[in-house]
DNA sequence: TCTCAAATGAGAGTAACTATCAAAAGATGG
DNA sequence: CCATCTTTTGATAGTTACTCTCATTTGAGA
């Protein structure tokens, strides 16, 4: 007896994708097969939500478009929501920004890794896609909910990164601030970026804001 | 048709409390027996969270023991997650900062009121009341969602506040940036506090927690 | 007291989930 | 190639949050 709305363990899938390739390990078929499973689940969601909307499609049309069972979608998705929420990108960003000195101050090292991520990262294709998650995300408040809950998104994995270069064990409330800051102003941007139809670069726009996030004490 | 997650227009009720006696108005009977319903279905509410836990308490049941029809609880509650989501303080942080001196920067201002509200603000009731809501929202992943979804909530007033204050019609990517990092630095203390049982003074965790909002490029 | 608007309740329906269990399909060792 | 073992899948039945609609009640105002 639990609520639509409510906790649930995730999967904890290395969440691949278009990257497939990262971690050079040969994939089974069985591998081979879930990630397409994923695949053409998310693209199919994706394709059905740009044409009906959110609301109007249901998971079972998504489980059908894709060809598996509702049961099935819901062991890779098990909220409607993950769909357009599951990043890629985390594990290079956390790579990268480890490779930095390690007296940098931290947020001086995210900006650096972060922009210079976007900026060379996007294929079209990629930048359409991640376009029209935020444009969802920005559009229905359910996802943007889910998005802003952080736990599993940048947040954390900020989180750790800072936990890990500070030496300690356990966060203190300094390094949750500074990874809650972070990740809002990298939500609030990529919303931003949405709300203006994406006609803006990306790349640059982050840059301001975690520039704008360094001098906050004079504004 | 549409989905329990999805977006859904809030009554737009002006969340009455515990502080009713805010403006003057004298209520009619109908007002005064509105809230009365209001409040016995949150107290009830959050008494069956703490006997029951959150999942274990359905809909039905706080209706029930609030006596009206399931029915009636949607009317005041559209989703299950705003029993805990009201905030009366919102309008009393608007008009505290904007009273401050325009030039000074804003963090500024929030910090000096923030803290100043929450060391004074919470009788012994209060305070145990915040803190169980906190506490439900750090245990219940769909509240703490809810709770970081931010247009109603503080963020949404800040950013008011900071448009206004920059003499502008629409917010920039900069003043977003600013609201989302304050708000965040907000809603992670609090969950820092119901982490840690609510032992720490919530004021001097609010102050800390500003401060190293202030110094984020040193760190 | 009569009238009108607002609030309530009842009932039926939808869709996102959960739990369980049997069948199918990949991995593995001989 | 076969036999076993494990993982993944599908089918089925159920729960619960929520929506819609409409008839009934109840407070407001003349």
């Amino acid at each position: 007896m639990t609520t639509p709305r409510s906790a649930r363990p995730r999967p904890s899938d290395p969440s691949p994708g278009s990257l497939e390739e990262l971690a050079g390990a040969p994939l089974s078929l069985r591998e081979r097969k879930k990630l397409r499973t994923r695949q053409t689940l998310r693209r199919e969601a994706v394709r059905l939500f740009a044409e009906q909307g959110w609301e109007a499609t249901t998971v079972d049309q998504i489980a059908a478009a894709a060809e598996v069972s509702p049961s099935t979608f819901f062991r890779y998705f098990p909220v409607k929501e993950d769909l357009l929420l599951t990043d890629e990108y985390d594990p290079l960003m956390a790579e990268a920004i480890r490779a930095r000195p390690a007296g940098e101050p931290f947020l001086t090292s995210a900006r650096a890794v972060l922009v210079g991520l976007v900026r060379r990262m996007l294929s079209e294709q990629e930048r359409a896609e991640l376009y029209e998650r935020m444009r969802l995300a920005a559009s229905v408040p359910s996802v943007r909910a889910r998005m802003m809950e952080g736990a599993g998104q940048p947040r954390g994995m900020l989180l750790d990164l800072l936990t890990e270069r500070a030496g300690l064990d356990a966060p203190t409330l300094e390094l949750r601030i500074t990874a809650a800051a972070i990740s809002a102003a990298l939500t609030e941007t990529s919303l931003y970026w949405a709300d203006r139809g994406g006609r803006d670069d990306l790349a640059d726009l982050l840059d301001l804001a975690l520039e704008h996030l360094q001098g906050l004490a004079a504004h």
